[in-house]
DNA sequence: GAGTGGTCTAGACCACAAA
DNA sequence: TTGTGGTCTAGACCACTCG
């Protein structure tokens, strides 16, 4: 029963009595809320009034409901790691590209479907790339499949002069990737630095990735730079934050 | 006015229309929407159909809605860089800890409360740390401020044995901070490995950090390990991730 | 068919902000 | 004082799942 002079709505009151007996291991993981109904005689409010408490707890990522069903604990998800170091030349020359090769190392079936389009750089891209606002890129923009699964969005973009007449203005790359064409034609990579942040998801990462209510996604901006500094490429990549975490190691000094 | 017929459930609709409207400019960053019964008149929906479309927007962290005042379009916040190569022992010798330096330089006055409590390591925190299950550690729970306003939480653990009789137990770690203290006592720091996901906030976290709603943290764990491997700290951190991204960079090879 | 969540209404009253 | 969002109710009907 909510506490009706407290001051604190009951809805949160709810949502807290609820998320206080997840914590406690009172509902386990993967477990069956009571109904929206029972719910309403626990508590003594309206269901508009549970479903708010709900709600709550949905965008908060703790649980889900299923139409039909019910609501559910939501389990942990098993987390993959990616490492960053895995972008080395050696691995890369064995490899079609980081996350084809990722992807196999796990027993998945990776599959991916690329679109190739050109674009005048808009001001971050400039930014990114070292060049004129305007100038003209070229865009790959993937959608990276696990056992059919979509599991990463990835946008790249590189200054068009350095992908003329190269197969990455192809969806087929080749051997090795785009990294690989790019250091035949005497653009060896230096160095790569990555932003990551993370945000929630726009409705349509969200219907793609299948993310449930209250899970953001982590984005990752890498920048490929070569030896003498030139940025080379720009790659903008979307991960479910509940399915990933990404791994940096380096040296004290 | 909402289509009925669609099978498109009204509140989406609404929420559509708006978000459309919002990336169309049409609502510009920082700008009010129409009052809610404003939007029932438009759309042709009761108020609290309108207050469904509202709560999407706000768990897509695209509006604020202000008690009062009215539903606002959320300007994008300004995003602090964090670069992750500032860990060096040169920086160190002459900072009282990362953040603290962190702070200084960007004109901030910096503060932290802390609290020193002693623990039995759990699963996460025993693997982590290679040590036992239940093995005593001594833990730094830490709240940074910058200008008053909470921006990073951090809790950091150590096996017990490596703090003992240092002033890691104390609050105030003196020059250079927890990593120097280890130093000292022959633990060299060799290298450190991140993890980086993302999640929503707890309850506890959102006040804390005063975070709108839809603003997920960034969770970083980082272990800090000894020139043999040993792994010596473990420190799990918690940002805003509307307010903050991480760099990392490192060579090709 | 019974039980679940999903959607929607037409109100009501409250708390807060600003003029 | 007026207008805003915040809370809450008592229903209704729909869509989905499962036995």
């Amino acid at each position: 029963m909510v506490d009706r002079r407290s001051g604190v709505p009951a809805f949160r009151q709810v949502a807290a009595d609820l998320r206080q007996k997840i914590a406690a291991g009172d509902y386990a993981p993967g477990a069956q809320l009571p109904s929206e109904r029972e719910l309403v005689d626990t508590y003594g409010v309206s269901r508009p009034t549970v479903r708010d408490a709900v709600n709550l707890l949905r965008a908060e990522g703790l649980v889900t409901s299923e139409h039909g069903r019910g609501v559910f604990v939501r389990p942990p998800a098993s987390i993959q790691r990616i490492a960053r170091s895995r972008l080395s030349r050696a691995a890369r020359e064995r490899n079609r590209g980081a996350f084809l090769a990722d992807a196999a190392a796990r027993g998945f079936t990776p599959s991916a479907s690329v679109k190739i389009r050109f674009e005048q750089a808009d001001g971050r891209t400039a930014a990114h790339l070292a060049i004129d606002e305007g100038a003209e890129v070229t865009v790959r923009d993937r959608v990276m499949r696990a056992d059919g699964l979509v599991v990463q969005l990835a946008v790249s973009r590189l200054p068009r002069e350095l992908t003329r007449d190269t197969a990455i203005e192809q969806v087929d790359t080749g051997p090795g990737g785009a990294y690989a064409r790019l250091e035949e034609t005497g653009h060896r990579i230096g160095s790569y630095v990555e932003h990551v942040g993370a945000r929630m998801p726009t409705p349509d990462e969200a219907s793609l990735l299948q993310l449930a209510d209250g899970v953001p996604v982590v984005t990752i901006t890498r920048v490929a730079y070569g030896e003498d500094g030139t940025p080379l490429e720009m790659n903008d990549m979307v991960l479910a934050a509940d399915r990933y975490e990404l791994s940096y190691e380096w040296p004290a000094e």
